[in-house]
DNA sequence: AAGATCAACAACCGCAAAGTG
DNA sequence: CCACTTTGCGGTTGTTGATCT
């Protein structure tokens, strides 16, 4: 036979809701004085109009002294998606390892806002694996951004030439001067062709080496083959993937190999279907539908969490609806960059990369 | 300014396992 | 072993304040 969950529920004036500030003060004078549980009978004993369960969950929930209230940290946000990875809604088991968190905390957490935000960035946070609509809708971002860049694209270069004399049906690439390299850098950053590498991740070209769909521990590695991946990519160190399932930090950057490690609690992290582009150097270019965790931004244009040095960065994330650019400071990229383009004609499509 | 909607959080409810006499 | 109580857990609902229209 079972009780009643709440087993005084059925006598009249017992109350529920909120509690009070007297009601807490009376809670906290009892169990200082007489310690917790045989909650059955304390309510009485403590003058509270109140079911013992009600005073036990208030007490574990809200009044024990161990408690740590307030905004949950980054490194605790990582914590808790890694956990949930793993242990799925085993909320005492995740708040086991988030000293003075409660499980209920931890679980209302998740759900007003660790499950929205994976959600947005098209991770399903029941299987913490890439939604496929989610990956069309970037998909369909990227063509229209993509579409708008080669019609500005185009647009440029149909002026340059009216600036240099040229017709438009001249089938003769103008003359590299200057203004063209110049023309060139705003106009047609280099391996901005994204589609092809949205692709290869819809494709599924690119691939998580975990064996099934859940996080097997917070360390695991990512393999690549070379011609999967044709250039080593360089992982910025404490930017954080999500994808496959996988969560944490991408530090490595020999061929082939991207390894997963552990968070780290000062340094921002990113969320994303991240990828880096190929046929660039270590140190180019990714694309990254990101969100940073910090929500300092409202824009990755010179934002401290890509390494800027050395990146060009395209996104869209939480906190922003439009892709932003990060150029770095190491003007030798770049410097190379215009060499490179200084090589090639200014076709008013296509990649040189591609 | 007022009502509607949303987000965040606290609290409740039901179930099950563990404990006790 | 049984009947009952206590405790723990996870899903869900209710309340409140902020924001939006």
């Amino acid at each position: 036979m079972r009780q009643p969950p709440c087993p005084q529920k059925e006598k009249v004036g017992l109350k529920k809701g909120p509690w009070t500030p007297e009601e807490d003060e009376k809670l906290l004078a009892y169990i200082r004085q007489h310690g917790d549980g045989s909650w059955r009978g304390l309510p009485v004993k403590a003058g509270l109009e109140r079911c013992g369960k009600s005073c036990r969950l208030r007490w574990t929930n809200y009044l024990r002294p161990d408690i740590k209230r307030g905004k949950f940290s980054s490194q605790e946000d990582q914590t808790i998606i890694q956990l949930h990875a793993l242990l799925g809604n085993r909320w005492s088991a995740i708040a086991a390892h988030l000293p003075k968190r409660t499980d209920n905390e931890i679980k209302n957490y998740w759900n007003t806002r660790l499950k929205k935000r994976l959600t947005k960035i098209g991770i399903d946070p029941a299987t913490h694996k890439p939604k496929t609509d989610a990956l069309t809708a970037n998909l369909n971002h990227m063509a229209q951004w993509e579409r708008a860049r080669l019609e500005a694209e185009a647009r440029l270069v149909r002026e340059s030439r009216q600036q240099l004399g040229l017709s438009s049906s001249s089938s003769l690439p103008p003359p590299l001067n200057n203004k063209n390299v110049a023309f060139a850098h705003l106009t047609k950053p280099p391996c901005l062709d994204v589609l092809k590498a949205w692709q290869r991740v819809v494709t599924g070209l690119f691939t998580f080496n975990t064996a099934d769909n859940n996080l097997q521990s917070p360390t695991s590695t990512l393999n690549f083959t070379e011609e999967m991946l044709p250039v080593p990519y360089v992982g910025f160190n404490n930017d954080a993937f999500v994808g496959n399932s996988v969560y944490g930090n991408c530090v490595v950057s020999t061929m082939g190999s991207i390894e997963i490690l552990g968070s780290s609690p000062e340094n921002a992290w990113w969320a994303g279907n991240a990828m880096e582009l190929e046929g660039y150097p270590a140190d180019a270019l990714m694309v990254c539908n990101a969100v940073d965790q910090h929500q300092q931004s409202s824009s990755m244009e010179g934002s401290e969490n890509f390494d800027a040095g050395t990146s060009y960065a395209t996104g869209f994330g939480e906190n922003f609806d439009a892709y932003a650019t990060g150029f770095g400071e190491n003007n030798d990229y770049w410097n190379n960059i215009l060499d490179d383009l200084a090589n090639v004609s200014l076709s008013p499509s296509g990649s040189s990369v591609f």
